[in-house]
DNA sequence: GCAAATTAATGATTTATTCAAG
DNA sequence: CTTGAATAAATCATTAATTTGC
């Protein structure tokens, strides 16, 4: 175990990068089906996950097409910004004139953190990923434990054009992650 | 002491006892020797190494010490804003009521980078890095005036007690610390 | 002199902002 | 315009300094 991350390089085709500049960054477009479940995913409760469900997820969507885990990430935390902004758009629009300038958002009233574990941030997780070669996911999207007659608001059935309207503090990340027990949360 | 814990992702312990597992997460405790090649190289004007240099960075500091690539990210991404921070605070208090207009110093050290990520190919890269602009070495100094050597007993040389309070572009080219000179060739 | 309590530094995460491809 | 990608700012959490009391 004293081995750790190793140069996995290996990134486009060799060549000597000393002056080679490539402007163009051509950015990954998810397919429909990757949207689905990433929405999917979201939409159960887990806005960020931990790095370890990231890779899995990563490993589901690449069934449907190219991905990196850093797509994955990125995918999750644009959506919760952008979720976030749509909110306080509407926010602003209700209130109208109003000067909601109660406190700085910085104590989160309603910004509920139910977790916090590796979720490789900004921060480059870079080869640190098991890159296990285990295909076999969640299987299916399905076998999760069929909830009885809960409220599943966000059933990963579908979800209306409209999504961004939800403020539910009551998250319970219930996709599927049978052994999703990192869910450590900071230690008070 | 010598805790090679460096991990960055969540590590369960063997365990699976129902105890407290081990919820508190080590940190990495970079040794002084690191964090005098960590600073020369910064102060070198490689504020923001692209990942090919940081892979070459993490290898330089696992000699004295366990280290991962990502570590060596949040150090540099720290070191900018803590750095930033104090020339804002300083700033802010000798212009008092001045106008802090202007660019902020859009040095052109820190350029943005392009690099392709090709995600859709095989690279689980994250965030991606451009290219280096000074491949040469971390001893090229650039017009990046960003010395920030806090501390004394990181003074490569007997420099001005010039902590970070430089904002004045006149491109003075500082003392460049060519110590890192020697860990250059330090390729794996 | 040491150890608990407090403070200061600083590594790691999250969020907001920005840039650019489609 | 939408939205993936990247960074900086803000925040959190843990470790090291330091203070305090014995």
């Amino acid at each position: 175990m004293e081995n750790q991350a190793q140069d996995s390089g290996s990134r486009r085709s060799g060549g000597s990068e000393t002056e080679r500049n490539e402007p163009v960054r051509s950015r990954w477009t998810p397919k429909p089906e990757q949207i689905l479940i990433l929405e999917s995913i979201f939409n159960s409760g887990m806005v960020n996950p931990p790095k370890e469900e990231t890779v899995r997820i990563r490993k589901l969507l690449e069934k449907f097409g190219a991905v990196g885990d850093a797509n994955v990430f990125y995918w999750f935390q644009n959506r919760r910004s952008r979720s976030r902004r749509r909110q306080r758009q509407i926010q602003a629009s209700v209130s109208g004139g109003e000067q909601p300038q109660t406190q700085p958002w910085t104590g989160g009233c309603d910004t509920i953190q139910y977790e916090n574990t590796a979720a490789a941030g900004s921060a480059p997780s870079f080869y640190n990923f098991p890159m296990s070669s285990s295909s076999s996911l969640y299987g299916s999207s399905s076998s999760c434990t069929e909830n009885d007659a809960s409220n599943d608001m966000f059933s990963l059935s579908g979800h209306p054009a409209l999504p961004e309207i939800d403020q539910n503090p009551s998250v319970h990340s219930s996709f599927c992650p049978s052994d999703v027990s990192d869910f450590q949360y900071q230690s008070g």
